[in-house]
DNA sequence: TTGCCATTTAACTATAATAGTAAAAGTAAT
DNA sequence: ATTACTTTTACTATTATAGTTAAATGGCAA
């Protein structure tokens, strides 16, 4: 065994990515597909699969062969989701603050440059139902994204702004690396960052963000969401700058420690 | 290796089973706690630990040694249970159905005789009870447990009122094993089930079982839930007997079909 | 029906992965 | 520093798995 993988398990491995293939745009897979994506043997896809089987992860459709998760994954994953509560304190805050000041609060967290959707109070909440949802490639066109990217350090801003692809959302998204690497500046400075339909027109955003209350590490964002109607981005910045500083401060206090590793 | 557990991955158990181990009561554990539950050695746990650790489902916090499942974990697990995503359509009826009635409805599976809340829609004012996300041993005291059980063939709602134990949560609570027999016998006959008071004084639910759209299977059910104060349980049969078959027949069309298998 | 192709299962071993022992390295408390 | 405890590493015997081959199964066309 190559000897810095000695403490490793393959199977587990390979096991977690089968059941991670499924999302909502792939609900089903057959054996010879699953195979096929992670590069395993007929004979060892039918292992980790018949595993998932017999432990009630999946499903197979004796008839069609069609493999799916069932509502035990179902369970697991809720359960799971669950472990991660944090969410109960953060809730209470944004709650607290948006009835307050009846304003949009959305909180996300950033894993591998994707933005992963916590909270947003608008809606009522529901219990279970409400999953985390997330979003690729918009570090750079929402207020979220811009605040996360503004609590790293200047060299791995400048690192993530080289490796991204800056798609436009609207005309207002910015698709040049130099002004987007200046307004991060801006917002470095300021604590805060705003995006002003760059991502939906008619959408002004204001975000700071969420850092780990023990290492300082940003991980992700707090953002007020406003129509253009309601308020101009200047007026936003005046009336909320402070606040949203604060909001974000008093989530990253109840934020879970970081676990350093990884 | 045992002759019948030819193709299956005792690995890929283990790592799950350790996954399983968090939920809402135990966020935390350490190295020591799992591999006592599991009945793992140290080193078997410290490779499974830090197998999860290095794909980065769970995080170990290097000081203090304490194991919790990652954010990484929560995006994992979101998007997989999306690929089990009836949901977004099981949503759009339940919303419909409680704006055009203005009544809670509560949408639940059953996996393993527990009643897994799936979606919950709370009427304006209704007295205010908070479900758990999943209950055990509701089946006999809930609408939706004994609308469930009612859609089952009778030798196993013989079976499973059988190995129960009739936990009384009120006075009102059916305790009696014939009784309850007797109770989902009319609830067959009719297509709904009735929990006056007994799961929670003051609340009083009609619920029909949902059936899988192709083997015909039971596998959940859906509630309506009033406040006594509303309706009395004659009322609610008159007037939502209809409404709630309607309502469990919309929503059983929109599972996903069940696999035979398990 | 028959044969054909694609896919899934099963049998079978060499080889690579894991279990379990033992010992070392950390931690925390005293 | 000592003790008691937990976690990590080193080291093989054991065993689980990969991968080959072959058999079964299902779908489909002739």
């Amino acid at each position: 065994m190559s000897k810095g993988k000695y403490y490793f398990s393959k199977s587990l491995d390979k096991g977690l990515k089968i059941l991670a293939l499924f999302n909502r745009e792939t609900p089903v897979l057959s054996q010879s597909e699953i195979a096929k994506t992670l590069g395993l043997n007929m004979t060892s896809a039918y292992r980790y699969i018949n595993t998932l089987v017999e432990l009630g992860y999946l499903e197979k459709n004796t008839k069609t062969r069609e493999i799916r998760p069932s509502s035990l994954c179902l369970l697991f994953c809720a359960n799971l989701m669950r472990a991660t509560d944090h969410l109960k304190m953060i809730k209470e805050v944004v709650d607290r603050i948006h009835c307050e000041n009846n304003i949009s609060i959305d909180v996300a967290f950033v894993v591998d440059d994707t933005i992963v959707h916590i909270y947003y109070r608008e809606a009522q909440e529901t219990l279970i139902y409400r999953l985390p949802d997330f979003s690729k490639n918009c570090l750079h066109n929402t207020a979220l994204g811009k605040a996360y990217l503004s609590s790293l350090s200047d060299d791995l801003i400048a690192e993530k702004i080289d490796a991204m692809v800056l798609t436009a959302r609207t005309e207002k998204t910015i698709v040049d690396k130099d002004a987007l690497a200046a307004e991060l500046k801006k917002a470095k400075a300021r604590q805060y960052a705003l995006s002003e339909e760059e991502y939906l027109s008619g959408l002004v955003a204001i975000g700071a963000p969420l850092f780990d209350p023990i290492s300082g590490k940003g991980v992700g964002a707090v953002s007020f969401d406003f129509s253009v109607l309601q308020h101009s981005a200047g007026e936003i910045q005046t009336k909320y700058g402070g606040l949203i500083k604060e909001t974000a401060r008093a989530i990253s206090e109840l934020l879970p420690p970081d676990q350093n590793r990884r």
